[in-house]
DNA sequence: AGCGAGTCGTTCGGCCCCGAACAATACCGA
DNA sequence: TCGGTATTGTTCGGGGCCGAACGACTCGCT
């Protein structure tokens, strides 16, 4: 077995982007969180998904909508879509996929038929019973190397890039005078 | 205008989780590390991909493996799909993409003829230097409401995932004894 | 020399993912 | 009442994304 990896270390990388934009006034610093962020993201969804989910037939994706709809006892589509930080477009096709497998049912508000109603069915309820605590376990496990102090920060951290990503989307087309 | 968004506070969720699943012992501190993690990483790709790369015609993953070749001045493929955190099979369509857009090469090797070095063209060359200041400029905006000593500690807690997570998926199939 | 084991990039099938365009529905002011 | 405006979920087209299977290739061993 290698024991040293053959893929580029951090100060390596570091090296090779200084000699290419070294000169330019750049923000290192920014660019760092946001490379790690995006790997941990990837590495957290990989893992968790090939550890719990994929022996269960579920996506990452497919379980967060199961999630929510499973906590909220049943939810309207524009919420859950919002809730599971995907579009509109991208939660109809989970939907389908989940509605195929007998885990969730569509069914039109009767007070506005724009509307459509998700919930678990049985075995749904049933699945996400079973399978959250073990999802959870896993979660626990990915963070086990953090403090209490370190996870607390960074999930405010994480939390306050959100906000103001929020801020600085909904401010771009808004009326500036 | 609606002031008050309609979707769900973090108190709200946290109260309909423990409705739901309050009397097991769970982790919730980890749970709501790993969702934050996943929303940051989403919603951060999202603004840098609309405001930065969408009008050049690029995807995130697009920038990301043209970034990884321009820093490293080319590289085999297997490399590459490391260091933008891809599947090997997902890198060939990427790169295929890039390819019909003229901003990158392939070359298979001549000394071992299972390899493809990638390399920028000058076209992709010119783009990465245009455009990677924009990149970073945007990058900062997004970490801007952290403290430097935030922003520190928040890398080095993600890279700290990373690592655990690599040493937990390699230690799974491998030799206990 | 040659064969078996390992590694490389590609292909394939299935799903996620999004923006744009769309039809259905609801709401509101004249 | 009724026409304009806004909102909802869906469809469509183009890509990203992965694991599994595969052919091409290399290398160590005999």
């Amino acid at each position: 077995m290698t024991v040293m990896p053959d893929r580029h270390t951090l100060a390596e990388t570091e090296k090779a982007m200084n000699a290419h934009v070294g000169g330019l006034a750049l923000n290192f610093p920014a660019a760092a969180a946001v490379s790690s962020l995006y790997r941990a993201a990837n590495a957290v969804r990989l893992h968790l998904t090939n550890t719990v989910l994929r022996e269960r037939g579920l996506t990452w994706t497919g379980f967060v909508v199961l999630w929510v709809v499973w906590i909220w006892d049943g939810v309207e589509t524009r919420h859950a879509a919002e809730s599971a930080a995907i579009s509109k477009a991208t939660l109809t096709g989970v939907v389908k996929t989940l509605e195929a497998r007998g885990l969730i049912s569509r069914r039109v508000s009767e007070t506005d038929r724009r509307l459509v109603n998700l919930d678990l069915t049985a075995e749904g309820d049933a699945l996400m019973r079973e399978l959250y605590p073990l999802f959870n376990a896993a979660e626990s496990e990915v963070v086990a190397g953090l403090s209490e102090r370190s996870l607390k920060d960074l999930t405010r951290s994480l939390r306050s890039i959100v906000t103001e990503l929020e801020a600085l989307d909904s401010g771009t087309d808004a009326a500036e005078d």
